[in-house]
DNA sequence: TTGATTCAAGCAAACGTTTGATTTATTCCC
DNA sequence: GGGAATAAATCAAACGTTTGCTTGAATCAA
């Protein structure tokens, strides 16, 4: 194990293995999934020797995780539509933005998200364990903006279908893209 | 290689190693991808030797193809909605109901179409060489709904985007239902 | 006996990971 | 500054495991 002291020397400019095997990860785990990314394939892309997966961040997991976790900011996209003076219209509007957004900006972005999506459809374990607290507290938040603006008094199994087909219409925005490329 | 003349005896009845493997496959295919389930695995669930793997199938890939193919029938979803007397709300719940029956019936077909969403998904490469004709005709059939009932001329980038977003809300029906008994 | 089926054992290749040496950068004392 | 001492980073090579698949003998049915 024996991970460095901290990322080489500052979260920014270092630019060296470390960042150039996460930027590999985002790619190949969003185009392939985990099982099919070998941990050579990942070291030859971001031209980086094989040890230098254990080096930084253990093992092929670690690197995974780091990939998945490292470049997001769920609070940004919670303040879109928690704001309890929003009526539900400009909410949801809210809510899609937060989908929509890392369509506008560069690869990278999209990339991210697609590897979030891709976690909720396959799954290698990170949701089950609740290490996806992007994925939750946005599904917790829609839960109460609902529950607040129906007038109900708790969350039941009707509520979390709601939820879960308001998501679901959101993910459909970033699979339908991945499908229209394809065709 | 070497395969057996036949499906061991004939279609129905034989009910052993090859039908056992055939469902076991279905089932760990559609619930951790091809790529993360083993050939030992499979041949553990279906209670079976590996080597009955390479002698029904030929290889993994085979029973892939196998277990993807074999419980298909496209002609009878097809003609729920193609009707060309049928209004087009008509025909398009035609077209849902597809999507639907295999929610009402027992847990293989979910499997199944669990199967197909996935290949859909991730793709093993099915897909690409024009092997799943099972998709690729829904697909047609739907834009010619659409062409005929929107009195347009051909298909067109715009169509093929509006063709994927109503399946991409089949789809979700069977995503939503995954994420909802994980929650 | 014959052909179909099952089996334990084993193969080479690919896998994730570790190792110990080597290179590169940093620190510190003179 | 210059040069030894220390730490960080990189590397080729190899480790043990798991992978998909094959083999040749054993078992079963006709």
């Amino acid at each position: 194990m024996n991970l460095p002291v901290d990322p080489p020397r500052l979260p920014a400019e270092t630019g060296d293995a470390r960042a150039r095997l996460l930027q590999a990860a985002i790619r190949l785990f969003a185009h392939q999934g985990y099982a099919k990314t070998s941990t050579r394939e990942l070291a030859e892309v971001a031209q980086v020797n094989v040890a230098a997966i254990s080096y930084y961040f253990g093992d092929k997991a670690g690197l995974y995780r780091a990939a998945f976790l490292e470049p997001m900011d769920p609070t940004e996209d919670l303040a879109r539509f928690t704001d309890p003076s929003l009526p539900l219209e400009h909410a949801l509007a809210g809510f899609y933005a937060g989908f929509l957004e890392p369509l506008r900006q560069g690869e990278d972005a999209r990339l991210c998200t697609k590897l979030h999506l891709r976690e909720m459809l396959e799954s290698t374990g990170l949701i089950e364990n609740g290490l996806a607290r992007s994925i939750q507290p946005l599904h917790d938040a829609l839960l109460a903006l609902l529950v607040r603006h129906l007038g109900l008094e708790g969350v039941d199994g009707e509520l979390q279908r709601l939820a879960i087909c308001i998501e679901g219409l959101g993910v459909q925005l970033h699979v339908g893209l991945d499908i229209n490329e394809a065709i």
